[in-house]
DNA sequence: CTCGATGCTTGAGAACTTCAAGCAATAGCT
DNA sequence: AGCTATTGCTTGAAGTTCTCAAGCATCGAG
């Protein structure tokens, strides 16, 4: 708490990878558990936030489109995801989760003890703290919290 | 600044997974860069802390141990890794870094402009903060900085 | 309406992933 | 010592992922 303790950024990329890794693999056996992959959980994740398009979802996923062609093929005959044509653009076809692909993905967000056993070791302005750190850092534009608000 | 805004567990899980995704995708972009998939790129960069045995290297990447066979195999073709075999335990392949893999995987960290101007998005201080949240959430024992130290 | 760009899918080939099995070596036990 | 269970690594098979090159349908601009 002395103020300057001269963390370099190359510190801070090297705890950040490793950070992100175990999150990473929390996130993986919490998926596993729930016997999907983890581009297939990784997916429904995203589909979480609401509807999103093949194309958009290669990009979030940082794969080619093709890619996802397969992944969501899975994730439709397990009845986790639904392909609805888009009404604007009859090219597009816009991925939903359905019911049951949201309770799995809430489960496996459940799961994952060990990511929020590690956050419960901070106090609430430290998560306060946290979270505005990693929205500047890492969101372009700070991701409105409640968008219908 | 006020204190308490009132950031939950959920959205501060939500944002880690934004922020994962984002440093996933520009490593990944990076490796490729480098004709490296994302899961030999990972590898490398466990590497860059010191040797590790093929064992150590499946539990840090959440994988089966036979995974990393294959892994390794095609990093060693490339010169980028070489299996030595442990002084202490004839059953262990420990995995070094060559030369010219660290090289490699120094170029790739340098390629990951996303995630250093992020990172340049903040101050001094709030670099800082960041390490210290980040240690005490992620690692269970805070890690050494300079091991030898 | 013709052309170029965009969205999605298909197919081939390589890499990744998991699982079951197997071998070598170690560790614990009596 | 000898026996047994465990551990570390590798192999092989089956499914998934990933990339690349085509391909088809649709949109958008001229």
């Amino acid at each position: 708490m002395t103020g300057t303790s001269g963390v370099d950024s190359d510190q801070l990329m090297e705890l950040l990878s490793v950070s992100l890794g175990a999150y990473y693999g929390d996130f993986t056996v919490a998926a596993a558990s729930e016997n999907l992959t983890a581009s297939q959980g990784k997916t429904l994740n995203v589909l979480r936030r609401g509807p999103a398009a093949m194309r958009a979802l290669a990009t979030i996923l940082t794969c080619d489109a093709s890619n996802m062609t397969g992944i969501v093929d899975r994730l439709e005959k397990r009845g986790l995801v639904r392909r609805e044509p888009s009404p604007t653009d009859r090219r597009v076809k816009n991925v939903v989760l359905t019911a049951e692909g949201e309770r799995v993905i809430d489960v496996i967000r459940g799961k994952m003890h060990a990511t929020r056993a590690g956050l419960d070791r901070l106090s609430d302005e430290e998560r306060d703290t946290l979270y505005a750190l990693l929205e500047r850092a890492f969101t372009s534009r700070p991701a409105t919290l409640r968008p219908s608000a």
